[in-house]
RNA sequence: GGUCUCGUGGUGAAGUCUGGAGUUCACGCCGCCCUGUCAAGGCGGAGGUCGCGGGUUCGAAUCCCGUCGAGACCGCCA
């Protein structure tokens, strides 16, 4: 190409940092100027290009199904999904808030009443809870719901719907339907709820084993083991001295080890405290080899389970057992519709319109623990990336999940009272999915971080170094939006009435007025 | 709320454990030169309160305390 003239459209200053993909810059750095980072032709830049295609063979696929894109409002009231409301306080009606929505739940099941048989939006959602890699407090979930459907109608729905998105963004074909686990299962065998298939080291229980063991440390509700391959020989004692911290970094009391030695007989860490049938029964349980080491946990079971279901993932990383490249999609299915709370209560496992299934209805009062709910996980390589269940539709047994829960009439009816109501008049049966967009796009781009599939994310305190907010509001601002105003009704915060008259107005805190930030 | 890691020219790192002159490497920037370029090449140059505050010390990037910011995890969270 030869240049005969040109024009300069636009200059640049020297960027702030090298966008050539050659050299790795702080993420504090890029997110600050996440504009010249989306510019670069690898990382989040790509990512947001390949979202897009995520998003819109997604909308195909619900196309195809006779699904309706319905939008449900960001302003509403405190959706009861369990975690903390962004609030916004509202000019017209001082004292009062708005709740920004954790999901568009209670939405989409009126879209049912409504007869929007079929409902599907991508809707943002809120949660005022600490950050993970994988969280954010504002995310995207393809939100799904359908009336007249069993638990398969919905499954099958999520299978097509990921299995074309693999294949046409990804060009890996999924075969379908993906494998079902149980949620007991997944418990009993893996440890978790969202088990990473990808790898056997599936947990030994040894609990019947060491049932009349005189190693107090194993005399409790549950034992089990999580194999370590090779451990025994490769592992050096300040290795199994990491895992100690490992485990006491988590919160556990430490991992106790026996390393299986040349004869097949394990020997060190615990090995002294237990009898012979003990050490051969072990070995017997993990299938252990010479050479390897195996893990245990001890305690109270759902606790223990769990703990070692942290280990096996922990230690198949460290050995290096994970494959690349795979995608093990699975269903868990049959959770609990409650778990015990501290105080001696129960609270929904997924959310309070969650069904039963049928044979747990009757005994759902008298033994909540033992009830099973028509819900259902999709988790993909250990991570969950979409959940949903079948709801209630009718009202006696809506009620007695509420008496469960510990929601008085008074209070379900205050806080639901509008969903309530509306199933007075002919509500179908119906159920529906989620599905976590941003968590789907973050294995699809093989990103570490969400923040990387996001345009503009957000950091671990909560804040956006490129606009600098959240800023403090002026006096002004703060009298305005009538955020000190107390309503009369203000402890029940219930009523759906016009609230009464407010009390004095405290004056208000003293507050800067925006400060500037970089 | 808790545990841990990190903060050094514009960018990324080494130096910190074991205190001794702002030392080093790569990229970028500026100037000159060369050039059939494509992550160009040669020569020269500028640029840093070692996040901030306090302490210990003859002396602190380095040790101690506090604080701010970033990240990971636990708690929390469908």
């Amino acid at each position: 190409m030869l240049v005969t003239s040109y024009d300069v459209l636009s200059t640049s200053e020297a960027l702030p940092f090298p966008i050539d993909g050659h050299t790795d810059v702080g993420e504090e750095r890029r997110l600050r100027y996440r504009y010249l980072d989306l510019r670069s032709a690898a990382g989040p830049g790509a990512a947001l290009r390949t979202r897009s295609k995520v998003t819109n063979a997604a909308r195909r696929v619900m196309e195809r199904h006779d699904f309706l894109e319905i939008e449900t409002p960001y302003l509403t009231r405190s959706t009861p999904e369990g975690a903390r409301d962004f609030l916004v306080p509202v000019r017209l009606q001082p004292g009062s808030w708005y709740a920004l929505p954790q999901s568009p739940q209670l939405f989409k099941q009126l879209l049912m009443v409504a007869g929007m048989e079929r409902y599907y939006q991508f809707a943002r959602c809120f949660r005022d809870e600490d950050f993970r890699a994988d969280r954010q407090p504002e995310f995207t979930q393809l939100d799904v719901e359908l009336s007249f459907c069993e638990q398969d109608d919905i499954l099958a729905l999520g299978e097509d719907l990921l299995s074309t998105i693999w294949r046409e963004v990804l060009d890996v074909e999924i075969p379908t339907p993906f494998p079902r686990m149980t949620y007991d299962d997944a418990m009993r065998r893996y440890g978790s709820d969202k088990p990473d298939v990808r790898f056997g080291l599936e947990l030994a229980d040894l609990t019947a084993l060491f049932a009349k063991t005189d190693f107090k440390v194993f005399q409790s509700e549950h034992v089990g083991a999580v194999l370590v391959p090779g451990g025994a020989t490769d592992y050096t004692r300040k290795q199994f001295d990491a895992w100690q911290e490992w485990s006491k970094s988590r919160g556990g009391k430490g991992v106790a080890y026996v390393q299986v030695g040349a004869d097949g007989i394990p020997a060190g860490g615990i090995a002294k405290f237990l009898r012979e049938d003990e050490l051969r029964g072990l070995v017997a349980a993990t299938d252990a080899k010479p050479g390897d080491a195996v893990f245990f946990q001890s305690g109270p079971k759902r606790q223990t389970l769990e703990a070692l279901g942290a280990l096996r993932v922990a230690v198949a990383k460290d050995r290096g057992l994970i494959p690349e490249g795979r995608w093990e999609f699975l269903w868990v299915t049959d959770a609990p519709m409650f778990e015990a709370t501290d105080d001696g209560g129960w609270t929904a496992v997924h959310h309070p319109f969650t069904r039963p299934r049928k044979a747990d209805e009757a005994g759902l009062v008298d033994a909540p623990g033992e009830a099973l709910a028509i819900a259902y996980d999709v988790v993909l390589n250990g991570s969950e990336i979409g959940g949903g269940s079948l709801r209630i539709h009718e009202r006696d047994l809506q009620e007695k999940v509420f008496g469960v829960l510990g929601l008085s009439a008074e209070e379900a009816q205050s806080k639901f009272g509008f969903l309530l109501e509306a199933f007075k008049y002919g509500p179908p049966p119906h159920g529906g999915i989620a599905f976590g967009w941003d968590r789907i796009l973050q294995h699809i781009t093989g990103t570490e971080s969400i923040r990387d599939v996001i345009a503009f994310p957000k950091t671990a305190s909560g804040g956006d170094p490129l606009t600098g907010a959240p800023t403090p509001i002026t006096t002004a601002q703060r009298r305005e939006a009538g955020i000190d105003k107390q309503p009369a009704s203000a402890s029940s915060a219930s009523s759906t009435g016009p609230t009464g008259a407010a009390p004095p107005n405290r004056p208000a805190a003293e507050t800067r007025p925006d400060t500037e930030r970089n």
